[in-house]
RNA sequence: GUCCGGUUCGUCUAGGGGUUAGGACACCGCCCUUUCACGGCGGCAACACGGGUUCAAAUCCCGUACCGGAUACCA
């Protein structure tokens, strides 16, 4: 039998990020064992379900590129299914018609008020006391055709107790008095959720379920489900929870757009990143090792890896550094460094396009092969793509611009980072940070008068005299004239570091005088808006 | 309340009778350096508590504490 487990969301909101873990999980073990990933939406409370709450969820699967299986299915699709079974049930004797009135919900909040009602009701009543339980059935029967309103609970037998082994959290059992006769059919007709799940699980074939363990308990109900319709149930395994710091519950009232998995879209994040940090959160393949590939965790992924106990999603509010958990940031700036040129390449483009900032020169398809793109692999020592010569890097070009990415990617967090701290590269209209001019630029009055008086040598030796722009020669005339000046290089280079780029940080100064251009370079050591700004 | 889980550095985790309790992130220091990163080297830092079993317990057993989940005619 081919394996077949399923991602099972209430499209109710954003998809969040315990939820895309448990996705994760089920693609990573429907992907080694070679069998079927489907997608079903649980849109069987239709007061709460949206469709756009059913876009993000897809658009956040596709991001983290995990495909599908099949067609998606609509649980409230089935409701006549999950009907029919129910009636079934009735009909064994399994389960029986409850014609007590449907409680009034209480104004409170609805957890509080369960928690309240179970405790009041501990000690004096018994979970099979309900007077409609032993009804008999032709007393059942003229009720309901009188048309009096009743709901469909299971008959949970007296002494017993249900058992499954949880690929996580091993054997687990539950006495049958712990449970109580569950409401399978709502007085109104409507289906609920664990008669639902149940019935759909076996129509698709489902071989694993895979999901939070805030489910466990649900699971013995649905286990009594299954022995009443006479199916064997599927294998289960439990996810351990994502928790806030603080061991809270990680909710979006509580902490906003941090538990949604578009805000990482969103933020910057390279999908594989945060895929591989999701990955991570509760499972370990027992190594030293943290940056897997999609197929090293297909690969890697066992059930025993997976930890009982829940993790912490760590995050600092009101902290720009700290913003998401730190981990999650260094696995995203690590793949922005590491990762082959060619797939970030395509990633940068999107956030250049998306900032107003992406040329078409700089794509590939004008100008140059696709199999011309250096990767990490072929950088030199200095860590430049060797297969780019200067002479081909343009301002502009394509070379230009796959040279640039890789120069500066390496003290970049976020793809975001591109299009803001880099955005001098690929822009005129970027902004000085106050705390480098500051450093660099006002803490040395004269670089105002020497800062022109470079862009002058620089026009001299390289539009007069022809010489070649590049780091060498740049160095010569950069040292020539701090000797001249009688200071100290540092001085010069932060200081054009600042008027060229606007910032305080950046890849070898030589390296940003070459990759401006010398246009630039002119243009901007003249300038007085980064001296302005400050006035 | 009851039922079910859990507890190793601040966080993610390895280890499941004998380890100097390992790694990663974060933080700190040093080196590299025109800056900031990267990189390299180093530092800080943990077995919840109490009993047992054993020559030996972070590891096995029992209890306690704390944390979490569940307890709906929600999903």
């Amino acid at each position: 039998m081919t394996t077949r487990v399923r991602f099972a969301p209430s499209p109710t909101g954003y998809l969040h990020i315990g939820s895309a873990r448990s996705a994760l999980f089920n693609y990573l073990y429907a992907r080694q064992v070679g069998g079927k990933f489907l997608l079903r939406i649980e849109d069987t409370d239709l007061a709460r379900s949206t469709e756009e709450s059913t876009r993000s969820i897809l658009d956040g699967l596709a991001w983290l590129e995990l495909k599908h299986d099949e067609e998606i299915v609509f649980q409230s699709d089935n409701a006549g299914k999950h009907r029919a079974a129910a009636q079934k049930l009735l009909a064994e004797g399994k389960a029986y018609r409850d014609f007590t009135p449907k409680a009034e919900p209480t104004d409170q909040n609805v957890k509080e008020g369960i928690a309240e009602r179970a405790r009041a009701a501990q000690g004096e009543k018994s979970m099979r006391d309900n007077i409609y339980r032993e009804l008999y059935s032709e007393e059942s029967d003229r009720k309901a055709e009188a048309g009096e309103p009743f709901a469909i609970r299971l008959k949970v037998p007296l002494d017993g107790k249900t058992a499954f082994e949880d690929r996580v959290y091993g054997l687990q059992e539950r006495e049958y008095v712990d449970t109580e006769d569950l409401v399978l059919l709502r007085s109104d007709g409507h289906p609920l959720y664990n008669l639902a799940v149940v019935c759909d699980d076996i129509e698709m074939g489902i071989t694993h379920v895979i999901r939070g363990q805030d489910h466990l308990t649900n699971t013995h109900k649905q286990v009594l489900i299954y022995e009443a319709l006479g199916v064997t149930p599927p294998t289960f395994a439990h996810l351990p929870l994502i928790m806030a710091p603080g061991k809270g519950k990680l909710s979006k009232r509580k902490h906003g757009e941090i538990v949604s998995l578009t805000t990482y879209r969103d933020a910057g994040f390279v999908p594989a990143a945060f895929r591989n940090f999701l990955a991570l959160l509760g499972w370990s393949a027992g190594e030293e090792k943290e940056i897997y590939t999609l197929d090293e965790l297909v690969e890697k992924f066992s059930f025993d890896g997976i930890h009982r106990s829940n993790a912490i999603f760590n995050f600092k509010e009101n902290d720009p550094r700290h913003w998401t958990d730190d981990k999650a940031l260094w696995m995203n700036a690590e793949y922005i460094r590491t990762m082959p040129l060619a797939e970030l390449l395509p990633l940068v483009k999107a956030e250049l396009k998306a900032a107003k900032l992406w040329r078409e020169e700089y794509d590939q398809e004008s100008i140059a092969l696709t199999a011309d793109i250096p990767s990490t692999a072929d950088l030199g020592a200095d860590g430049r793509p060797e297969t780019v010569a200067f002479e081909t890097r343009e301002v502009g070009s394509h070379a230009w611009y796959v040279y640039t990415v890789d120069l500066i990617r390496t003290r970049f967090f976020t793809l975001r980072d591109f299009s803001s701290q880099g955005r001098a590269y690929f822009s005129e209209d970027f902004d000085f940070d106050p705390a480098a001019v500051a450093k660099n630029l006002t803490k040395f009055p004269e670089l105002r008068d020497w800062m022109p008086e470079l862009a002058d040598r620089f026009e001299t030796v390289f539009t007069e005299r022809g010489a070649l722009f590049n780091e060498a020669s740049i160095e010569t005339v950069v040292k020539g004239f701090t000797e001249e000046k009688n200071t100290k290089l540092g001085v010069i280079m932060n200081g054009s570091r600042t008027l060229l780029t606007g910032v305080a940080v950046g890849p070898s100064m030589l390296s940003v005088f070459e990759v401006i251009g010398l246009e630039r370079t002119l243009m901007r050591l003249r300038s007085q808006v980064g001296w302005n700004m400050v006035e």
